[in-house]
DNA sequence: TATAACCTTAGAGCCAACTCTAAGGTCAAT
DNA sequence: ATTGACCTTAGAGTTGGCTCTAAGGTTATA
């Protein structure tokens, strides 16, 4: 049985956190002490590593509510469900990737195009660039206006 | 002299967000009617676009802020100053997508793994995977345990 | 028995960038 | 003179995921 401090050195995640999840139903601690301390035994332990890795690889802690739900009833569910959130989840990970490298090559165009130097900024590039409404928008590609 | 309906229309900002941009700093009216309703010149046009663009380009508010007071006094400012905020803000793009494509590919193997099916989830490997803490986490790719 | 290091709770604060509301003033057209 | 569409302000609410505080109770050690 562990305390709080000790499932929070086991899993790097703070008390703080552990209460957070808790409020929000993904975990619990499934004993008190008599002075209402959590303790938590082996299998929260393994519900709280399972929310852990869940959210390093990215979900939600509402995707996370799912997971568990079908977690805990595993024969109640498909592996459709379980593919649903993740497909899900894989969507909104592309999108973000495809602004973040448009907003990447906008940057390095963006860096290629100016000097860097120490002379005054009265002819640069970059400002120039931004002045100007720097994209064609019409095109998904970020491309700087010659 | 745009009202700022006029001004929300030519940007496609709305209204609220002038007058948040204009209460953090960002952009001005520079004239006002006698009751006190916002009029926007040329210049205030241009320096909003220029805001749109920068913000469409994914840099903060705060880093906007440093490009405009550049943009107001080029001559006291060097080319470096603007590849300074410009390699700031492509460092921070750079590592969030390397985050976001070890996500992507971590989703990916999971997806691969599951048969996605209408059987129920009993051996599904999504789930196994997640429960078994899933990555190697000294490696820095992410990669599922065989 | 005192001190420190834990633990409890409800609830507030933080971040960024909006987004909206309330309560009222203005303006053009009917 | 009355709609209705605009405008003003200060300030509250939203999002997600924490992070922290206050005010108090418990436990281990000296
Ligand atoms: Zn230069
Ligand atoms: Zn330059
Ligand atoms: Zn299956
Ligand atoms: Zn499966």
């Amino acid at each position: 049985m562990l305390k709080i401090s000790e499932l929070s050195e086991q899993t790097g995640l703070s008390a703080h956190t552990l209460r957070y999840y808790e409020k929000h139903g993904l975990i619990n601690a499934s004993n008190r002490s008599e002075a209402g301390y959590r303790f938590y035994n082996d299998s929260d332990l393994r519900r709280v590593q399972f929310v852990k890795t869940a959210r390093n690889t990215g979900f939600s802690l509402a995707d996370i509510g799912q997971l568990l739900s079908i977690r805990v009833d595993k024969r109640s569910h498909s592996c459709q469900d379980v593919t649903d959130i993740t497909q899900k989840k894989l969507l909104e990970v592309n999108a973000k990737l495809t602004e973040l490298q448009s907003m990447q090559q906008t940057l390095e165009l963006l860096l290629e195009s100016c000097c860097g130097g120490p002379e005054n900024a009265t002819h640069c590039s970059i400002m120039e660039a931004l002045d100007a409404g720097l994209l064609r928008e019409d095109n998904k590609e970020a491309r700087l206006i010659k």
